[in-house]
DNA sequence: ATTACTGCAAAGACTTTGCAAATAG
DNA sequence: CTATTTGCAAAGTCTTTGCAGTAAT
């Protein structure tokens, strides 16, 4: 992956140590995608680094918020769960409440949604790492039988 | 109110019995609008029932649920969040990241954007009960100072 | 009379914190 | 060298569960 070494540039350039941990955590997070349980990260980083300690997880994801490099995103069950935020492409997501599948889709869509919304409420909606939960086809379809 | 007797009976038609607990923490969250946390359910709930334990509470939010009562959201941080489930008036909410404040909205601005969501991915968007993020204009002339 | 429901207390899950040892800069 | 960061263990929060007593039907 080519974008590891950039993000922990951008680490230090926020005024933060850079550490083996932040560097794998990091890493964990920039391959795993989106809506990542802390539990997650913690299991696959501690594969790269046996000795990691969760609470340097949650630590440094606290941290890597502050730095901007990743989002704390709301959750369907009170979880934690972090996004990287990457300005390069924005996405969001849709979320089968049933199966817990989610795909990714382009934040394109929202744009009728987030004109009409400024125009008649005044508000300006956040269309990056949005969460829509929902039901996919294969599991209304398995519903219907 | 009017609605407590016909969602208390509603309760009953699913099969659950009707307690005063229940009772109590219905018409709680039928007062209290949406997005309520546990604790607050609890805190209200408890001023009209002194002996109500939390616990209690967990329970009977989790059965109104079953019941198709109220709905489980999703939070913005580690907490379960309830709503009354209102099928006269679904709703959805604009929440200011900044101050806060929530603005409530009719879903039909959704409709363009459910259908496209169909259409292109196969995905039935749940339209009531969301909660967007955003900045309120109040917050964005702020800022902009 | 039955069976579901509640309160209590204890356990469980997830997250945060204090502190001494380790390490980046 | 110094200030940050880490691992560990302990504490803190929120939520769930077992059980005996209570109440709804």
């Amino acid at each position: 992956m080519t974008c590891g070494p950039r993000l922990a540039q951008q680490l230090r350039n926020s005024g933060f140590r850079l550490t083996a941990q932040r560097n794998v955590i990091l890493e964990t997070v920039a391959h795993m995608g989106s809506h990542i349980p802390v539990q997650e990260v913690f299991e696959v980083a501690r594969e790269r680094l046996p000795g990691l300690n969760i609470a340097t997880v949650y630590r440094t994801l606290d941290t890597l918020c502050e730095a901007g490099l990743v989002d704390l995103l709301s959750s369907e069950h009170g979880l934690l769960r972090y996004s990287l935020r990457d300005p390069a492409s924005p996405h969001a997501h849709l979320v089968c409440r049933q199966c817990g599948e989610t795909l990714d889709i382009d934040p394109g869509v929202f744009k009728h949604l987030k004109r009409k919304l400024e125009q008649e409420h005044g508000f300006f909606m956040d269309t990056s790492h949005l969460a829509l939960t929902g039901i996919c086809r294969r599991c209304r379809d398995k519903n219907q039988e």
